[in-house]
DNA sequence: AAGGTGCCCATTTTT
DNA sequence: TGGGCACCTT
């Protein structure tokens, strides 16, 4: 392959990254700005011209999404597989360290990873036998506690706990810690410190990567979290050609622990070029310029203004709803105009700060008969019925995990009740033996029925006749056959309803993934099914949406992130909302919202619309907030208003006001005489007379009040009668 | 052991 | 308002 196939097509930014002499790099990529292109011609590059052996080259990124679509444009672009080359998450790859080097990490060659809902059950079961009162501490508050810490790189021996509060926490955390250790479990923080820690404290090893990953590049550095950036820098050490590749202003994850100031401790400790690519192959110039004017509000930023040679496009629209029903229906409508344009469902994109937004667009999309896809949710390999199965197959694995040994020991129900089981908990705690063999001594010690002893005994057997069958059969009919013989098929096979056959059909999915599951070539595992369980939880899966089907895509704005439409709308844009009300009270937060608008609006390709309502149903109460200051940052020729908008005089007192109604949307919120409107603006009022529809239509109202907020947008014009 | 009731809570999410 | 969950009832 000829060398400047390389830099064909690049920016003089993008080939200067690119075809860079061998040293650290930051390179600060703006949205769309082309980011992995250059990642991708960076490693090609590295191989090509600078003759580097993919055995040298190490890529992080964050999601399996994006290592895999790494790989597949390394591999098209080099025109065949590589082999070798370490491209994956942080978590893969630490994980990947952490089973070929298990026993310095003291952990069981059989060791699992828990996710999230495992975590949270497994201290919620701590929290039971310490006596803990779930009601004032849930077991979520720890489990955030315990991440946290972790991600700052922090053992219980670390911290020092200043209130009783803390004290509670960091004694929860001791113990769930302890309790992970002895049942070879690992969680996902503890997978990056456990992995630090090998490297730290084993020099050889620590020697070993460094002297082979030559070359290192990491993808969206901007969320890094201090764990995962001492990694980094332990793996560099003193390596002179680590890029990394990350956006300031779209770090929207300091909330779970992600420090944009990596990226300055990057620049320093690495004493690292910098080159920025600014310009923008996604949105037309209109959209760039009021996304840049946002931002600018933002005071720590590394500086950065995206431009682009297209179009100016057409303004960002405004759109002051009356309610959500409205901002619905608005969106409904704009979507359909969409398609009579000639252009794709899937085309369009409603983005929202949280998720209980998603319900009213339902609704809304539902009657209109529009297909639709939402983002996020549940994960294959997290649904109950998926976690069922894989727990047995865990159990099997390694008898010393009692977290599959809880959820499954009366799963489906086989008459083993509270008093069996916490006969068996109590033994595990006094015997510190892990509750497999603690049910074994229970069942020895006669403290039980004869029934309960049959249940128990009848469960142990299952489990082991199972593991029997490891060596004779296959995954595929491995896990059909635990799947059968557990009687989690027939359990579920009796649940009635869409549920139940949706879950019958899950299982015979996860059969189905376990014949499709090759071991990686690279990674030991002692048994093709331990391969796959790290599979499933290093990587859950889909959610329930099918990709192919030409729908609106709705997602919440953070998991838009990467993602580009040529239509985009952003609902729900109000004070309080977005920013979400949260935001604040702590320090650094607001502009991480202004971030999170920033990445919101720049993934829209040709038309945005922003929508707020002026009155919104919150928790079973009218709320009325005020449009995000957000859109009042947007400059004013990039954007134009669709309700008319009039500037109106503050009513200076309380009174009889006539108003001229601006708006259709009048016509079917039907007024009514007495009726209380026009709330946020001037303050309550009465609908004294109301004539005509839409547009054309006067409205008398009486105002009692006269509202403390001032805002230029009005529905209607007001003149004092 | 399933089904009902009442209570509490209420961003953002990947691994 | 409404969903999830713990607890209570049959």
């Amino acid at each position: 392959m000829d060398v400047s196939e390389l830099l064909d097509g690049l920016n003089d930014k993008q080939r200067e990254a690119v075809a860079a002499p061998l040293q650290n790099m930051l390179v600060l990529a703006g949205a769309g700005s082309g980011k992995t292109r250059v990642l991708v011609h960076r490693i090609a590059w590295l191989m090509q011209v600078e003759q580097s052996s993919p055995y040298s080259i190490l890529a992080v990124t964050f999601t399996n999404k994006a290592a895999k679509e790494m790989r597949s444009r390394v591999e098209a672009t080099l025109q065949g597989p590589v082999s070798g080359m370490w491209i994956g998450t942080f978590h893969g790859l630490s994980h990947r360290i952490l089973r070929q080097h298990h026993k310095e990490a003291n952990l069981p060659e059989s060791f699992q990873v828990l996710d999230s809902d495992d975590q949270v059950r497994m201290i919620r079961r701590l929290l039971k036998a310490m006596n803990i009162d779930e009601k004032k501490w849930p077991a979520k508050q720890f489990a955030w506690y315990i991440g946290a810490q972790k991600d700052e790189g922090r053992r219980p021996k670390d911290i020092q706990a200043f209130d009783l509060n803390e004290q509670l926490m960091l004694k929860v955390y001791a113990a769930y810690q302890d309790a992970c250790d002895r049942a070879g479990l690992v969680d996902f923080a503890e997978i990056l410190l456990r992995s630090y820690e090998l490297l730290a404290t084993q020099p050889t090893l620590l020697r070993h990567y460094q002297n082979r990953f030559a070359h290192m590049l990491v993808d969206e550095f901007q969320d890094t979290n201090r764990i995962q950036y001492l990694w980094l820098r332990l793996l560099a050490g003193g390596s002179r050609s680590i890029m990394i590749v990350g956006d300031d202003d779209q770090s929207i994850y300091g909330w779970r622990g992600a420090r944009v100031e990596n990226i300055r401790q990057f620049l320093e400790d690495f004493d690292a070029h910098t080159i920025r690519l600014e310009q923008n192959y996604r949105s037309t110039a209109t959209i760039l310029k009021a996304s840049n004017a946002l931002i600018s509000n933002n005071a720590e930023r590394m500086g950065k203004s995206l431009w682009t040679d297209g179009v100016d496009g057409e303004p960002i629209s405004i759109y002051a709803a009356f309610n959500e029903l409205d901002e619905a229906r608005f969106v409904v409508g704009k979507i359909k105009t969409w398609l009579q344009g000639g252009n794709a469902l899937q085309e369009c994109a409603v983005l929202y700060r949280n998720n209980a937004q998603s319900r009213i667009l339902e609704e809304a999309f539902l009657q209109e008969g529009l297909k639709y896809r939402i983002y996020g949710g549940m994960r294959f390999f997290e649904r109950q019925e998926i976690k069922d199965a894989l727990c047995y197959l865990r159990l099997i694995t390694n008898r010393n995990d009692d977290a599959a040994f809880e959820r499954i020991i009366n799963t489906p129900v086989r008459g083993i009740g509270d008093k069996t089981l916490s006969h068996i908990r109590d033994c595990a705690r006094n015997t510190s033996q892990p509750l497999w063999y603690a049910a074994k001594s229970v069942i020895a010690e006669k403290h039980l029925s004869g029934r309960a002893v049959n249940a128990v005994n009848q469960f142990l057997e299952l489990v082991e006749s199972l593991e029997q069958t490891i060596d004779e059969l296959n995954l595929e009919q491995q896990a059909k056959l635990t799947i059968e013989r557990s009687g989690l098929m027939a359990m579920y096979q009796a649940e009635k309803g869409e549920k139940g056959r949706a879950r019958v059909e899950n299982l015979e999915e996860l059969i189905n993934a376990c014949g499709q599951y090759e071991p990686p070539v690279e990674e030991e595992f002692s048994t093709p099914l331990q391969g796959f369980l790290a599979y499933t939880s290093l990587e859950a899966g889909e959610g329930q949406a099918e990709e192919h089907e030409d729908a609106v895509q709705m997602m919440t704005l953070h998991s838009a992130k990467g993602l580009e439409f040529p239509l985009v709308f952003m609902v729900g844009v109000e004070e309080g909302m977005f920013p979400s009300q949260q935001s604040h009270e702590e320090s650094g937060r607001l502009e991480e919202e202004r971030r999170l608008c920033y990445v919101g609006m720049t993934r829209a390709m040709t038309k945005l619309y922003i929508c707020h309502a002026e009155s919104r149903r919150l928790y079973g109460q009218e709320k009325y907030h005020s449009p995000s200051r957000f859109i009042r940052e947007l400059p004013t020729d990039c954007v134009e208003e669709i309700r008319i908008k009039t500037q109106v005089t503050r009513p200076t007192s309380a009174g009889r006001f006539s108003a001229t109604v601006t708006h259709a949307v009048f016509e079917d919120s039907g007024f009514t005489l007495g009726q209380r409107v026009l709330h946020a603006k001037f303050g309550a009022g009465t609908v004294l007379n109301y004539e005509g529809s839409g547009a054309q239509s006067r409205i008398q109202v009486n105002f009692d009040d006269v509202g403390s907020k001032w805002l230029v947008t009005a529905y209607a014009r007001l003149q004092p009668l």
